[in-house]
RNA sequence: GCCCUUGUAGCUUAAUGGAUAGAGUAGUGGUCUUCGGAACCACUGGUGGGGGUUCGAUUCCCUCCAAGGGCACCA
């Protein structure tokens, strides 16, 4: 890639300076004033060599030799040394891009280049809200942009099938549901059904906090789930196969799809198997009838494995889900794990446990992206106070007033709108909280998924009308500022996706495409494409399929599907 | 009490220790006999307070203030 061609043309020019043991940064300057790539090392190595940077940086650029990558270099001020590459190699990734020959550099979390990223993780019986939505989002684009990188990918999914929510939920339907209303309910289609398990639940939290005797029997209900016995269980499978259906539903209208589904049900017999193992091993121990990790001497909390009735725990659990995801799919590099960060201690002390039972299979493979919530403008979402957005009421909305404002056909509308959706969560920061609010968030104009997409159908538009198919070899080009701008973005690419990989960070992508999608809406607006002749003809056309192709791929790696037409 | 995050324009936010802190939105004023106006341009406006390290700090360190999260039987 170029960049590394760049870096070690630099770094050969520093030793022979006598600038040694550092290794060249390469940065991509904010401003196009100082080239397209620029090093501080002369700045960096100037206190040790006790000489001044600018000399240094001089020393530097005297020596680099001669390449046809490179078409000037210039010391700056305090130190910078700033380059600019050939109008030629600009070019040639312009028709190579035009032609869709992006290669990515290969990025990998380990030597097997086999990573498993673990997300979305909705709970049965509850509402799947905007904050899973996010999740998704963050998870299926890491996914690609890792795959594009070279590794291999597995999708899983760690889906709550067990807990007091439910049981407050089917203590619901068992106590205060009639067999007629229930069977009404079982023939309604799966959104009523869905409906009728979030009020269940709602019912059934009043009622835990309401009365002792209730509280007892939701307490009883919790215990025939965990124990696999009693009336309940049947339905309590019936009703968690309605969320499963529903979820799979939802995965499908974001693009999202899993290579593994893990009930958390299935966890509870071998995470006590485990934790007894661990017992033995001295790395759990017994407490007030409780098993659990003394995190203290590794500056980590003390938590519970098995309580004391003897249930496993989440964490009881999580050892077994661990085992069982660092098996199944053969040795893996990495397990990324996304979820919220009030999980972060519950991480820290699951990951030591595990690493203490077996550090060949878990020591640093483990790891915890810890994405922020989606807050509401009025607060933090909150399923207690009834502060939540369901995910498809928001693609939903986002669906029908891009149909009230644009008379746009079903089918595009709902591409847009999962597009606006995502978007708006991808071009963040994940550790970054986000304030939801319909009207700002989902946004159809400005930096939004709308107008990459429309951006991308402009380029379309014009290809449609024309044919750059012939490659011809440019003579006397004449470039523009605003076609210059965008002719430097494109070697960018690559490099964004690398970074993005490397750091976890969709939101890198996700501003390059704005960025380079207004460089092009400013380049259309002043310049001529069609009515432009000769070699400028060409070359313009090279731009806008450029465009449309990196558009394509970028959105593509954010979990965004593009449309020809809106 | 202890630990972990976070504080950037009115609002929503970007910025591997780099150069003039970049956008969107809202507000004001403009562009179009043109290939798609979901577009383009201009103006207004910002790093919570105080120290420190550094050639250089939104970024690192200390402190104060403010917000969020976590710390034994929930998931």
């Amino acid at each position: 890639m170029i960049k590394e061609e760049v870096a070690k043309l630099l770094q050969s020019a520093s030793e022979k300076a006598g600038v040694k043991n550092i290794q060249v940064e390469l940065e991509h300057p904010a401003n196009p004033q100082f080239g397209d790539y620029s090093t501080s090392i002369a700045l960096k190595v100037a206190k040790n060599l006790k000489k001044n940077p600018v000399e240094i940086a001089e020393k530097i650029s005297e020596n680099l030799s001669q390449n046809e990558l490179i078409e000037k270099v210039e010391v700056i001020k305090p130190g910078f040394i700033n380059l600019w590459l050939s109008q030629n190699y600009l070019l040639d990734v312009a028709v190579k891009t035009s032609e869709d020959k992006i290669t990515f550099s290969p990025y990998s979390l380990g030597p097997l280049k086999k990573l498993m990223i673990e997300f979305a993780h909705p709970n049965t019986h509850k509402l799947f809200h905007i904050g899973h939505l996010r999740n998704i989002s963050i998870g299926e684009s890491l996914v690609r942009i890792l795959q594009a990188s070279g590794n291999s990918v597995i999708r899983s999914n760690y889906q709550g099938d067990v807990g007091l929510h439910i049981a407050k939920c089917l203590w619901y339907i068992k106590y205060k549901t009639s067999q007629g209303e229930l069977n009404k309910i079982r023939n309604s289609p799966l959104h009523e059904r869905i409906k009728f398990l979030g009020d269940a639940y709602a019912k059934g939290q009043v009622a835990y906090d309401e009365s002792v005797e209730y509280k007892n029997q939701i307490i009883n209900i919790n215990g025939m789930i965990y124990n696999q016995k009693g009336d309940v269980v049947p339905l309590w499978k019936e009703t968690k196969n309605w969320s499963f259906e529903y979820f799979s539903e939802i995965y499908k209208r974001v693009y999202t799809k899993f290579d593994r589904l893990y009930p958390e049900s299935e966890f509870a017999k071998r995470g006590v198997e485990i934790c007894k193992a661990a017992e033995e091993k001295n790395i759990l121990k017994k407490s007030e009838g409780a098993l659990i990790f003394i995190g203290k001497e590794y500056g980590l909390d003390t938590r519970v494995f098995i309580n004391s009735f003897g249930y496993p725990t989440y964490e009881g659990k999580e050892l077994a889900l661990a085992e069982k995801e660092f098996s199944e799919f053969g040795e893996l590099d990495k397990c990324i794990h996304i979820v919220t960060p009030e999980q972060k201690s519950f991480f820290n002390v699951t990951f030591k446990v595990e690493e203490l039972l077996d550090a060949k299979k878990f020591k640093n493979k483990q790891y915890h992206l810890a994405y922020e919530w989606v807050k509401l403008k009025s607060g933090k979402m909150s399923s207690r106070t009834g502060l939540v957005i369901e995910a498809e009421w928001v693609i939903d909305q986002a669906k029908k007033k891009i149909v009230q404002t644009f008379k746009c056909d079903k089918n595009t509308a709902e591409i847009l709108a999962v597009a606006s959706v995502k978007y708006s969560f991808l071009k963040n920061n994940v550790f970054a909280q986000i304030a939801f609010d319909f009207a700002e968030s989902i946004s159809l104009e400005g930096n939004s998924g709308p107008y990459i997409i429309y951006t991308y159908v402009r380029t379309q538009s014009v290809l449609e009308k024309a044919d750059v198919s012939a490659r011809k070899k440019f003579a006397n080009l004449k470039i523009t500022k605003e076609e210059n701008d965008l002719l430097r973005m494109f070697y960018q690419f690559t490099d964004i996706v690398r970074k993005s990989g490397k750091d976890l960070a969709p939101n890198y992508i996700a501003n390059y495409l704005y960025d380079l999608a207004s460089k092009y809406n400013l380049f259309y607006q002043k310049h001529p494409i069609l009515k432009s002749e000769g070699e400028t003809k060409h070359f313009r056309l090279i731009l806008t399929k450029a465009v449309g192709n990196i558009i394509k791929q970028g959105l593509y790696l954010l979990g965004i599907e593009t449309v020809n037409k809106m």
